[in-house]
DNA sequence: TTAGTTATTTAATCACTTTAATTATAATTA
DNA sequence: TAATTATAATTAAAGTGATTAAATAACTAA
């Protein structure tokens, strides 16, 4: 247990100060003092500081033709640091570059089967895509200040382990160290939905929102869990297996062994199953015989296909069983809705939506708002880098690399 | 937002050396300073201050044996604070005074119907139980430091107020102010389930436990939500609502309007309701007219009585089902079982752990133990009073009364 | 121009921990 | 038995970060 002293105080006003210029985007040292609750003369010292580092600046004085010397707002400096963030999928790999603010600098996504695949051979393919990013940023590695990497599985951040991920059979492997030990650059790992509830919390949907989730939708269902302003991890790493809810008593059986599970109808695995069986029993009349992709089912289904667009309505139909078991059980303020499998838009959306308001008692259910947000591929990317971005605010001044 | 300055610092190393003190019983200094990471002589200071306050005190040096002066070990002296809690509930209302180390010094147990009675009848008879049982403590209502009440329904803790309960259509109600208008004491509300969550955390099975959920079967369920050490609320209060999670899809009709709610199989009153149906159909036959109680069913069904057994038996399962939602979803270290629901004993857990083991994946369900503890029915009223306590621990300083 | 107002900085002070030195008390060793 | 070694606890001095109060800066209104 670390004890309380001075350094901690200091880390934490200089958090404050940091996070109210952050989320104010340009605000005056009195405004801070207010915002923080320090004292003026402290807000000086600390500001003073941040400057003198090129972490923040004196951005403009602000003329509101109040009585009194205007305030002179501060601003973050974008470029004050720089962090890469890696997200690994079982098919493909993507990694962007993100300044101090969040904004995505450079970003690479490349296609590659992962799975069964040597680690070596991942952690090697990781150095050369962020090399490449980075270089397409137009930086130099010296100028990154830390890298997150989000992997689907069970990821024990703190000791920087992966202990099981779809992805590979090994056992318990150290991802964390191995990148360093590559590239030499301070490492984070965490489960992918996770890195993604964090990015929520720092620029998107999540901003000042205590308890929010996040409903990641790719091959599987994915949960990340924001509760009382902290990430939810569970006892060992486990939260938020989604994917294993029962949902569809008498439904499919499921990989677990259990019948009926969310991951038996939803996600893309769940889906592209479905829509196979719908071509072989010539319910869909599909040319050629090449592999069916989840784009392709989705594609079919919007242009009026209506045995996968009854798969999808059913997905979404289940989503809003699930969804309204979290709500009833977490009473969140958001529900965030993120992830490829958006894609399927109107079509599984309004089937959740209706479920959503059939199962939810509705003065619970006015106060949860569900979002489903824009969707890019590097948002994956961005959220792993926003792991980095996090512990880069809660210790800026160990933690930045100087600006050469 | 509280800056963080020189008093917060010393509200966490104080914090800090009296949990150790707590937990560990008897410890001396260089121990505490070893647990919490502070300097030897910062902890004679703190603990110079507490020894003059009456708080601890040196109970003995310890003989180990081995070279250089021996330890003294310093313990809590239980007497340096008192607290009482309250817990409310539809046909009784129950009372316990504690001491510091969470004994309990006296408590009292009423039957009454509180349903739709007037709140200043409520507020009246819960000023007369909390005199009467500090009085049958052998103590006076100026030792007591704080009162914590526990209230069924969704309470809003930092302002104080009741926001809906089952007791009473009444809106929003300010019972914590009301109550500290009648005695001048420091009161603190909060909802029954969490009160319990907290007492187990400080004092019961969750201690030193982060991740916990603790399962209330009374007249419906509850479910307290310990995640990451912190007591998890929601975004208004709500979180928790365990009873209207769909476990029986093509169950019966639940007051809330969906169908096959949790809380339509479990908890006294659902239970009461199947039994009235199977006493009307004949299927139980039951000597006179009177208003069947659940534990009057509890009783028959443990004597043998084979429909009644089956509704128990029917509960358990749902009930196992709901906890294979929680367990994927939360991975808690622990499920604690607690209210006056554990009576049924068997005949509804081993259906319920017959379910859990069929309805989640082993890997996870090897992390979470599920314990049903003893209960009494104090142990609300003993809830509550941990909810001051908890306060106390954190400012030790400003909350204890002088003991005079 | 002057008074009033707000923003920011500076200087002095305070409160807390830490480090280093010291005292206290025990077992071991010669 | 006396010196040595080891551990516990205390004390004194030093360091540090926030706060308060006073000073300065920069503006508006009259």
């Amino acid at each position: 247990m670390p004890s309380a002293n001075l350094d901690l105080i200091r880390a934490i006003n200089q958090f404050n100060i940091l996070n109210s210029i952050r989320i104010r985007g340009a605000v005056s040292r009195s405004e801070i003092a207010d915002m923080t609750g320090q004292s003026r003369a402290s807000v000086t010292t600390i500001t003073a500081q941040m400057i003198d580092k090129g972490m923040i600046f004196e951005k403009n004085t602000e003329v509101t033709g109040e009585r009194g010397r205007n305030r002179v707002l501060l601003a973050l400096n974008p470029d004050a640091a720089f962090v890469v963030g890696v997200k690994l999928a079982a098919s493909k790999m993507s990694c962007a570059v993100c300044d101090m603010q969040g904004e995505t600098r450079g970003s690479i996504i490349e296609y590659e089967d992962f799975r069964h695949k040597n680690i070596d051979f991942i952690t090697g393919y990781m150095e050369q895509i962020i090399h490449k990013t980075v270089e397409k940023a137009g930086l130099s590695m010296d100028s990154v200040s830390g890298l997150g990497i989000g992997v689907p599985g069970v990821v024990d951040s703190s000791t920087g382990t992966c202990h099981w991920s779809p992805l590979y059979d090994a056992g318990d492997f150290p991802l964390r160290d191995r990148i360093f030990e590559k590239l030499n650059i301070k490492t984070f790992i965490e489960n992918d939905a996770n890195t993604l509830t964090l990015a929520h919390q720092w620029f998107g949907e999540g901003k000042g929102v205590d308890n929010f989730l996040v409903i990641t939708l790719e091959e599987g269902v994915g949960l990340g869990i924001m509760a009382n302003g902290q990430l939810f991890r569970g006892s060992r790493g486990f939260a938020g297996e989604m994917g294993h809810v029962p949902v569809a008593p008498d439904g499919e059986e499921c990989v677990c062994g259990k019948k009926g599970c969310l991951a038996t109808v939803l996600g893309a695995i769940a889906i592209v199953k479905q829509a196979k069986r719908a071509a072989e029993n010539g319910e869909w009349h599909r040319e050629g015989n090449s592999e069916i992709t989840f784009s392709e089912v989705i594609g079919a289904a919007k242009s009026g296909q209506k045995e996968l667009a009854g798969i999808l309505r059913r997905a979404g139909h289940h989503l809003g069983v699930g969804l309204s078991v979290l709500i009833n059980i977490f009473n969140p303020q958001k529900i965030i809705i993120s992830g490829h499998g958006v894609e399927a838009g109107d079509l599984m959306f309004n089937a959740m939506e209706e479920a959503v308001n059939r199962h939810t008692f509705s003065d619970m259910l006015s106060l949860t708002k569900i979002i489903v947000p824009e969707w890019q591929h590097t948002d994956w990317a961005k959220g792993a880098a926003s792991l980095v971005l996090q512990e880069l605010y809660k210790s800026p001044f160990n933690t930045i690399r100087p600006v050469i």
